[in-house]
DNA sequence: AATAAAAATTAATGTACCTTAAGAATACAA
DNA sequence: TTGTATTCTTAAGGTACATTAATTTTTATT
């Protein structure tokens, strides 16, 4: 049922009794998003992890100046948040919109520390969750600042075929840091 | 003495007995580098977590073509290492180099994983850090995307005020993404 | 199906930043 | 202290990418 990709997921990297998993399931809040929704608004309070059942997510940046920064995507079987407002209890630094419709799970931080506290088993996956997701953004990191435009964009399809599928090329541009127009010339070439 | 900046670090974040701390520093190898000296060459194996009781390093990647790009830099109580490499036993995609000669402690893999078994509190700490560091990351990763160099520039300098004491123009050019040509003259407009 | 709205493309022009090259300042080694 | 390397700066010319604007294509709404 609804739980099941959650527990598999967190199953990859750590083995839960029934109990524990039990405990852990009656945590989380269930939320469906239509197309277009947003499951969060920059400088609101981020009161939720969430952890995609299906559908897909996109989080960007917003200027002063109204440009978009994307800043990850999510679909089937990821976890997003705004780490840093979640974390630290800071307004957002960005929003989370749904790209199509999406059923996601909802975990509160009390409910998390709960959680840590009791199944210490929950740490240690979440800093493998936490390790993921920091060798991931310092990897793009390496790649914005040493390959051209053209040469991001092929990784990017390539690495996230599933993903390409899913949303604009106008939001796969402000994922790479370039215009839709640019994009657009870039794929031409190929 | 020489591990008493490490277990202050540690003890901002969980509370460790005696037994526990000595354990820790058990596994702990001390090194002393000198200026200019690799602390780890890309594509090699990484085999250790390094945490700096003193010094500066710099952690950069190598294109093909010879273009450095500055992943990070540390200074006394940072942790670094190259974590893609560290966690999954993969030649590194970065060097790392001492800025001027350095202290640090060593930790290898093995070793963290004794700490994480026989000290589940070690698994809260490295989460913490972990987190932290995707945090720092993704805030940086916004930036580069939707500020333009020069605000780049300011804010660099107004968040590692003491990395700038230590490192060269140029180091900071390749951390912001810009040549050192370039950067000189974002300076002058000041 | 018709209309509206958003995305994608194309092309002309513009600019932030790069490349090359040379000179000046700073640090390093003998 | 002198020479040598490295960094920093300055300036001219070049390029990757942005901006603007118009057209086409795709998607959403009634």
């Amino acid at each position: 049922m609804q739980y099941d990709l959650i527990l598999s997921n967190i199953g990859k990297y750590v083995k839960l009794t029934e109990a524990e998993a039990s405990f852990f399931t009656s945590k989380l809040q269930l939320k469906e998003v239509g197309k277009k929704a947003y499951v969060l608004q920059q400088n609101e309070r981020c009161r939720h992890l969430y952890f995609l059942n299906s559908g897909t997510l996109r989080a960007f940046h917003l200027t002063a100046r109204g440009k978009e920064s994307t800043v990850m995507f999510a679909i089937a079987d990821w976890w997003i948040t705004d780490m840093y407002a979640f974390t630290n209890d800071q307004p957002s630094v960005m929003n989370i919109k749904a790209v199509e419709d999406s059923q996601l799970m909802c975990l509160s931080y009390p409910d998390l520390e709960l959680i840590w506290e009791k199944i210490p088993k929950f740490e240690k996956f979440f800093r493998i969750l936490m390790q993921k997701a920091y060798v991931r953004e310092q990897l793009r990191s390496i790649q914005n600042l040493s390959l051209p435009a053209t040469e991001r964009y092929d990784r990017f399809v390539s690495k996230y075929p599933a993903i390409v599928k899913k949303v604009t090329k106008k939001q796969i541009a402000s994922y790479l840091g370039v215009t839709p127009e640019f994009l657009s010339t870039i794929r031409k070439e190929r």
